[in-house]
DNA sequence: ACCATTCTTCTTTTT
DNA sequence: GAAGAATGGT
C-alpha cells in the first residue's frame, strides 16, 4: 500500500519506544490504546470496555492517521452512532490537526449514507432533492397502503407492520431480497411482503426515503454499480468504525463492501454494551469480527479509568450473569480507595422514589458537588416525569436529554411542511399536511377531488391541485382558496433563489396565516408554540440552503437548541446515556416488569434479559464515584396499582458492593434477609416471577387505600356507591370492571369501577 | 366544514 | 391520564 514512513506498527509493539520519539499525539497511552492507535493497516477489533479510553482512541487514531500523511483527510470514513459522538470526535480533532479534519468523512452511518445517496440518488429511481420521512410520515403512508389493501388495521397495528418492514430494512433486505421462509407469516395477513413493495413504490412515488432506506439504497447502489463501489472503495483508505456491537447486517455489508479492497477497518466496541438488538442491531457482528475479517489483530482495553473498584465490581459481577460474551474483565486503573458502596434504597411508591433520590442530590449538592456531575438515568422515557416535577417543586435546575423533541412538535412539523413541499413538490404528505392549515375552507371533498385527479394524472397533489383548477370540479369558493395556496406556493419556490431559509421560512408563516393562527389561538400553548415557530425562524439562520436545514433535522433528532447552560442535573433513558459519564448515578425503577422490562422480556426471551442486563450493566458504568439504586413497593401504572419486586439485578450485586436500606415504615428496612426488598434471589426456585404481581384498583382519591387493604375490585348488584362526578348510586349490574349504576341525582349510568367508591 | 365531546388505547429503548 | 380517533351536533 502506501510507503510508510510513519508505519509504527513493528516499533511500536511493546514494550514501547522510548518516549522522546513519540508523535506528540501518542503520550499518555497506556501500551493497550498505543496498540489500537498505532496497528493501522489490516482489520483491527478493539474490544473497549466501559471507561477504557475509547473516545480517546479513536480521536487519536484519526489524528494518527491524517498528521502522519497515512492518508489525506478525505480518504478517512470514520462512522460513529450518534450524532452527538460525531460532534464530539470532530471537536476534539480539529483540536489537534485544525481544520484539516473538517475534510474526514465523519458521521453516522446515516448521515454518512445520505451524502453518498445524494450523489446516485438517480441510480434507485429518485431525484436528488428527495425528502427524508421521520417515523409519523412512514405511518402514514403505511397505513394508508395498509387500508387500502384492505388489511385490518386494528388486527395488525400500523406500527408493528412497520416494525417488520424496518427489521428487514436493517438486514439489508429490498422487497425482491426477503426470503422466501420469512415473509412475515400471518401478520398483515400474510400479505407483508406485498405491503412492503407497495411501500417501497409509494416512497419513489413521494420522492422520499425513510431511515432504513438510507443504507438500503446505497447498500443496492453499491451491489449493482461496480463503478461506484471501485470509486469509494479507493477513497477511503482508513476506516474507523465506533459502536460496532451496534451495527445491523445492513451497516455491516456496507462497511463490508467498502472495506473489501485495503481491509484497514478498524472496529471499536464492547459486547457488553450492545443495547440496541431491537432496533436490528447484531451483536454477531462483533462477535464474528475475526471470522468475516481474516487475520484480524484483536486489541483488548480493559484499564478503566472511571469508576471506582466497587463499581467495577459491581458491574462485573453482574455482566458475568450473561453468556456468550466475548469475555473481558474491567480493572481499576485511576483510584486507589474502593470507593462507595452502592446504595440501594426501598420506597413505597414512585413519588416517593422521587423525593428521595432528589433529597439525595441536594443533600450531595449542599456538600459542593454540581448538579451538572449527577444524572437519573431511567429505563423507559415515562419514567422521567415523577422525576420532573419533583425537580420542579422543589426548584432543581434539570435538563431532560431526548425527551419532547423540538421538531417532533407539532407547530414545527407544520412549519416544516411547508419548507418541504416548497424544497420539494412531489412531497405529498407536506402538501395534505398544510392544505388547509390555516383553515382555507378546504375539507375532504376538496382533497377528495384532488386525490383523483392525481391518481388519474399519476403525479403529485400540487401538480394535480394546478390541474383541478383549470376545470369546475370545485365549487368557485374552495376553488379560489386552492388557487390561493397554489400561487402562494409557487411565489415561496420563487423566492427560495433570493432568499436565505431564514428570512424565507419567515415570509412563508407570516404569508400563509400560519403563525397569526397561533396568536389568534386563545388556548394555554398557543404563546409557547408562536415562540417555538420563531425559535425555528431564527434556527434556520445558521442554515446556507433550506435542503441543508431540511437534512439536518431528518437526522439529527438531539434537540441540540437547549446547549448545555448552567449547573443542572441530567435526566435520560440508559440507552441515550451510552457513552457518557457522571460522578453521581441515580438508577430508579429496579424492580421486576419495569427493568428488567416485562415487554422486553416477552418478546425476547433470555436474549432480551441479556439485553436488559447490559443495559443495566451500561447504566452502573457511567458512574465514577457513586451510584444510587432504589425501588419501589408499589407504583402506579396505567390506572392501577402494581405491587413491585425487586429487581433481580440488584441480587446479582454482590453483597460487598452494596448497602442496602428503605424507608421507615416499610417492612424488613435495614438488612433483613428475607424480606423481597432486601434480597431476592433471582436465580431461586421458581422462574414464574411474574405471578408475584398483584394488581389492584385505585378507588379514586384518598379512599384507595381502603381498597388497597382488602384489595377486591370487585362490586356486587346492590351496593351503595360513591362517583365524584355523579354521586351516590346503587349498582344494578356488573360486567368485569364495568358497572352500571343508578344514581340518586345523575341517573343511571356506565361507570369503570375504578371511579367509584364504596359508600362510607 | 368545523367543533366539541366521548371513547380508546397505549408507554421500551432511537438513528 | 394523554393523545388520538371516532362520533355527533351545529
Amino acid at each position: 500500500m502506501m510507503d510508510d514512513a510513519f508505519d509504527l506498527t513493528e516499533d511500536y509493539t511493546p514494550p514501547p519506544p522510548p518516549v522522546g520519539m513519540d508523535p506528540p499525539w501518542l503520550t499518555g497511552l497506556n501500551p493497550e490504546q498505543r496498540q489500537a492507535v498505532t496497528i493501522t493497516e489490516g482489520p483491527l477489533l478493539v474490544l473497549s470496555g466501559a471507561g477504557t479510553g475509547k473516545t480517546r482512541v479513536l480521536t487519536t487514531r484519526l489524528t494518527h492517521i491524517i498528521a502522519s500523511r497515512l492518508a489525506q483527510p478525505w480518504r478517512v470514513l470514520a462512522v460513529t452512532f450518534t450524532n452527538r459522538a460525531a460532534r464530539e470526535m470532530r471537536e476534539r480533532v480539529s483540536g489537534l490537526i485544525g481544520p484539516a479534519a473538517d475534510a474526514v468523512w465523519l458521521g453516522t452511518f446515516h448521515a454518512l449514507a445520505l451524502r453518498m445517496l445524494r450523489k446516485h440518488a438517480d441510480k434507485v429511481g429518485l431525484q436528488s432533492g428527495f425528502s427524508i420521512l421521520d417515523s409519523d410520515d412512514q405511518n402514514r403512508v403505511l397505513k394508508a397502503l395498509m387500508e387500502e389493501a384492505g388489511v385490518d388495521v386494528k388486527k395488525w397495528p400500523v406500527v408493528m407492520v412497520m416494525g417488520v418492514i424496518q427489521r428487514w430494512k436493517d438486514r439489508g433486505w429490498t422487497p425482491d431480497q426477503v426470503p422466501g421462509q420469512e415473509t412475515g407469516g400471518e401478520i398483515a395477513g400474510g400479505r407483508l411482503l406485498e405491503l412492503y413493495r407497495a411501500y417501497q413504490a409509494r416512497l419513489l412515488a413521494l420522492n422520499a426515503c425513510d431511515f432504513g432506506d438510507l443504507l438500503l439504497h446505497v447498500l443496492v447502489i453499491l451491489r449493482d454499480h461496480v463503478e461506484v463501489l471501485a470509486a469509494y472503495q479507493d477513497q477511503f483508505r482508513y476506516i474507523l468504525v465506533d459502536e460496532y456491537q451496534d451495527t445491523n447486517t445492513a451497516q455491516y455489508l456496507w462497511l463490508r463492501l467498502l472495506a473489501r479492497g485495503h481491509r484497514n477497518i478498524c472496529c471499536v466496541g464492547d459486547d457488553d454494551q450492545s443495547i440496541y438488538s431491537w432496533r436490528g442491531a447484531e451483536v454477531g457482528n462483533i462477535l464474528r469480527f475475526e471470522h468475516d475479517f481474516p487475520g484480524a489483530q484483536v486489541v483488548r482495553l480493559e484499564r478503566n479509568y472511571r469508576s471506582t473498584p466497587t463499581i467495577l465490581g459491581a458491574a462485573s459481577a453482574l455482566i458475568r450473569n450473561n453468556t456468550g460474551r466475548l469475555g473481558k474483565d474491567l480493572r481499576a486503573a485511576g483510584a486507589t480507595e474502593d470507593g462507595d458502596p452502592i446504595r440501594v434504597y426501598g420506597v413505597w411508591d414512585g413519588p416517593a422514589e422521587a423525593r428521595h433520590v432528589v433529597e439525595q442530590m441536594e443533600s450531595l449538592h449542599r456538600r459542593g458537588e454540581r448538579l451538572a456531575s449527577m444524572a437519573v438515568l431511567v429505563r423507559a422515557g415515562f419514567q422521567t416525569r415523577e422525576f420532573e416535577e419533583r425537580l420542579i417543586t422543589t426548584g432543581t435546575p434539570y435538563r431532560m436529554v431526548g425527551g419532547l423533541r423540538f421538531y417532533e412538535r407539532q407547530e414545527i412539523r407544520d412549519a416544516m411542511a411547508y419548507l418541504r413541499l416548497i424544497e420539494q413538490p412531489a412531497d405529498d404528505l407536506a402538501f395534505e399536511r398544510i392544505i388547509n392549515l390555516p383553515k382555507r375552507g378546504l375539507g375532504d371533498a376538496a382533497l377528495q377531488t384532488i386525490h383523483l385527479s392525481s391518481r388519474a394524472l399519476g403525479c403529485p397533489l400540487l401538480q394535480a391541485a394546478r390541474s383541478v383548477l383549470e376545470t369546475d370540479e370545485l365549487k368557485p369558493k374552495p376553488r379560489a382558496a386552492l388557487r390561493g395556496f397554489v400561487e402562494a406556493i409557487d411565489e415561496w419556490a420563487a423566492l427560495r433563489e433570493q432568499m436565505d431559509p431564514s428570512e424565507l421560512a419567515a415570509t412563508v408563516l407570516d404569508g400563509s396565516g400560519y403563525l397569526e393562527m397561533w396568536k389568534k389561538d386563545k388556548s394555554p400553548e398557543a404563546p409557547g408554540r408562536v415562540e417555538n415557530l420563531q425559535e425555528f425562524i431564527r434556527g434556520l439562520e445558521d442554515y446556507d440552503s433550506l435542503m441543508d436545514f431540511l437534512e439536518h433535522v431528518s437526522l439529527v433528532m438531539e434537540n441540540d437548541s437547549k446547549a448545555e447552560s448552567g449547573d443542572a442535573v441530567t435526566l435520560m433513558t440508559l440507552h441515550a446515556a451510552k457513552g457518557l459519564e457522571f460522578d453521581t448515578v441515580f438508577l430508579p425503577g429496579w424492580e421486576e416488569e419495569v427493568f428488567p422490562n416485562r415487554r422486553a422480556l416477552d418478546e425476547g426471551g433470555v436474549s432480551a434479559l441479556e439485553e436488559e442486563r447490559r443495559l443495566a450493566y451500561v447504566g452502573l458504568t457511567r458512574a465514577r464515584k457513586r451510584v444510587f439504586i432504589t425501588h419501589a413497593s408499589q407504583r402506579r401504572i396505567f390506572r392501577d396499582w402494581v405491587m413491585c419486586v425487586p429487581s433481580r439485578f440488584i441480587g446479582e450485586v454482590p453483597e460487598e458492593f452494596k448497602e442496602e436500606d428503605s424507608d421507615v415504615g416499610l417492612m424488613g428496612g435495614g438488612r433483613g434477609q428475607r424480606e423481597p426488598w432486601s434480597s431476592w434471589d433471582g436465580a431461586g426456585a421458581d422462574s414464574g416471577w411474574g405471578q408475584r404481581k398483584q394488581a389492584f384498583r385505585e378507588k379514586e382519591g384518598l379512599t384507595w387505600q381502603v381498597a388497597a387493604r382488602d384489595s377486591a375490585g370487585g362490586f356486587s348488584v346492590g351496593d351503595r356507591v360513591f362517583h365524584q362526578k355523579f354521586g351516590h348510586g346503587r349498582v344494578c349490574a356488573v360486567d368485569g370492571n364495568k358497572l352500571e349504576v343508578d344514581f340518586d341525582k345523575a341517573g343511571r349510568k356506565k361507570v369503570i369501577d375504578s371511579f367509584v367508591s364504596a359508600e362510607p
